[in-house]
DNA sequence: CTCTTTGCAAACGATTTGCAAAAAT
DNA sequence: ATTTTTGCAAATCGTTTGCAAAGAG
């Protein structure tokens, strides 16, 4: 479930795709954005802005920049902002596959990483099937997150871990 | 679900409870600590420091003490802290009940209702074997965080809706 | 050439901290 | 009498906003 950049989405390259979801909606391609969703789509786990903005290229792009990028992604759909556990709200990008899936985080440090399929079949299973009875019972637009925490093995964690809790207490 | 004020753990009152743990703790019990229990206790339902603070008699404790106390509380394990995928931070008063079961938080008004365990009884299995899972592949101190969201019904609405969310964007 | 996006500085709101006064043991 | 807790004011942190300059189409 890491780095995988050279996955292709009809024909095209993630940041391919990408670039034409910006232009789709009718925003503009610049360097900045380009940056911004390259490290995105590089890391391509749930990430922070800090982290994000860590990975630029140093003063290529101004912190407030990603801000207002990355709210303009979300607003468009090309990424999607979750927010964890540990109070952290991080983002993803949204290169059109079916669904994210379901996610650890480390609490140590503060890593996010997909949890395969297989083992999440049944688990998605049933939190259908009680989204389905929430809506029977007249609630709407229902859906669901569901997050593991805890300590993940040394194996799993990637030399770049996460700067730090975004929450202190 | 709501307004359990009249439970007993041990024989003792929920809020006698709490000022026992208090007390194991080595924390002392005052006025404005009694008053915040007091209001977890009567909400029941996950509350923000806001909204806490709202619930307490005009000027009985301030802003900060509430967060200071709560803080505390965390510490010793008498409250849980919990993030909401709407980026809310919310407190729930521990008094020792088996668990705390799964939640709804309503989009528009942020209130937080429990899923009645029937519902879920089927989900917290799945949960626990992919628990089981990830535990058996190394990972350690492995809990989970399930959350459903979206509008309740009008009818499930209370007439104390939460403030607002604390996150604007 | 026009409209959008950027950077910088300043504003902001939520949360935290320092410190002396007040309360608990 | 000693130690913790409180309130207030001020500091801090992450995030947002205003505005003029730079960049995209």
């Amino acid at each position: 479930m890491v780095g995988a950049k050279t996955e292709v989405i009809d024909g095209q390259t993630p940041i391919t795709f990408a670039c034409a979801a910006l232009k789709k909606a009718g925003l503009r391609i610049t360097q900045p954005r380009i940056s911004i969703l390259t490290a995105l789509i590089e890391r391509k786990q749930p990430s922070s802005i800090e982290q994000i903005h860590g990975d630029l290229a140093k003063d290529s792009c101004d912190l407030v920049t990603v801000y207002r990028c990355l709210a303009a992604f979300e607003e468009i759909g090309l990424v999607r902002r979750s927010f964890y556990h540990n109070g952290t709200s991080l983002y993803t990008i949204n290169l059109g596959e079916t669904n994210t899936g379901y996610h650890f985080v480390c609490k140590e440090t503060n890593q996010v990483e997909g949890i395969d399929a297989e083992t999440t079949a049944e688990l998605r299973r049933c939190v259908l099937m009680v989204e389905e009875t929430l809506k029977a019972r007249g609630y709407t637009d229902v859906t669901h997150m569901v997050e593991f925490f805890g300590k993940a093995p040394q194996a799993t964690r990637t030399a770049t871990p996460l700067t730090a809790p975004a929450r202190t207490n």
